[in-house]
DNA sequence: TCTGCCATGTAAGTTGTTACATGATTAT
DNA sequence: ATAATCATGTAACAACTTACATGGCAGA
């Protein structure tokens, strides 16, 4: 269901192809939702057959042909929609987890190992989350409306990730 | 992958049936990975194929027979191997998040609304985890070895739900 | 009487993953 | 030479969700 509204969101910011709307799924937006290029491609026919978005085809020479996609009134009416319906909260889901949970049957040396590990790619995805939050938003109050919404998202990465690194000190700690 | 490993662990901690384990993946475990009844009988056919499990039929009057599954060595063994294996870290998928991130789109009043709703989920989810913490480990030094690795879990929990609260109050105050 | 619990299962549909496929262009 | 980028797609499979199905027993 998301990643429907998640494609419409990110068309609607600027009408683009399969393919670009891949490399966003993979990089800015995928931070809170990620798809591969086939779900991408898949949903697109599906949108379109339903009206929500519109693709215009555009020749190119030298490289392949592409087809840009824009979102239509009925898209749009659609996703405002569904944005303004309340939704639940996401449970966690964490592989981590069960694996500390059944930390009692390894070796505490290789919880330990494990746990620093992840901190450290914790700390490395902390870290780029901060580059970009000092790049793009050193001023948030010059930020576009739009700007400042995405600046906010990124803001529960960075505190997320905060935490994340915590934890695992605590954990270290505690074993 | 990990349904298969997170059975393992509970199945591993008490022999079971397949409906407890429903009910434990809806409740405690469920905190950190969730299946419903449907995958986890699916996968305990598979695990038994395997070898990995073994049941026992049990004769009830009165209530419908069932089958306690418990963990065979060989099925310890691969358990303890996949625990032993680093492993990725889990993207965050927040429907939330790509509602703020198009929040430009409907009006302030609804985003508000919405956000202020979500951190009261928060709040109650805290609270819940936190009654947990001061009921079952409120002395973690008398807790056995394997209470105090899920109590790190719900550690987990705990932080990761008060970074939300705080991040909900961060949103509404910029908005 | 009706709801909920116990206990397991089938079936269908939707998502998500992995692999394979094409073919020119540009950078190393 | 070789790999990566651009651009789209098919096919098969694995995982997950939702609905349907059974049937006795206990409690409000």
């Amino acid at each position: 269901m998301s990643l429907i509204h998640a494609i419409l969101v990110v068309l609607t910011e600027a009408p683009q192809s399969g393919y670009d709307l891949a490399k966003r799924f993979d990089g800015s937006v995928g931070f809170f939702w990620q798809a591969t290029h086939q779900q991408i491609y898949r949903e697109l026919n599906k949108l379109e057959s339903q009206g929500w978005i519109i693709s215009q085809p555009i020749v190119q020479s030298g490289r392949p042909d592409k087809k840009m996609f824009s979102v239509t009134d009925l898209g749009q009416q659609q996703l405002q929609d569904w944005i303004l319906q309340p939704c639940e909260l996401t449970a966690i889901k964490e592989e981590i987890l069960i694996k500390l949970y059944g930390g009692y049957l390894v070796s505490g040396e290789a919880i330990v190992k494990e746990i620093a590990h992840h901190q450290q790619l914790h700390r490395q995805k902390l870290a780029a989350f901060q580059q970009i939050e000092a790049k793009f938003f050193n001023d948030p109050a010059k930020c576009s409306k739009q700007a400042r919404f995405s600046y906010l998202t990124l803001r529960l990465g960075i505190r997320i990730e905060q935490e994340w690194v915590a934890w695992c000190e605590e954990v270290l700690q505690s074993i």
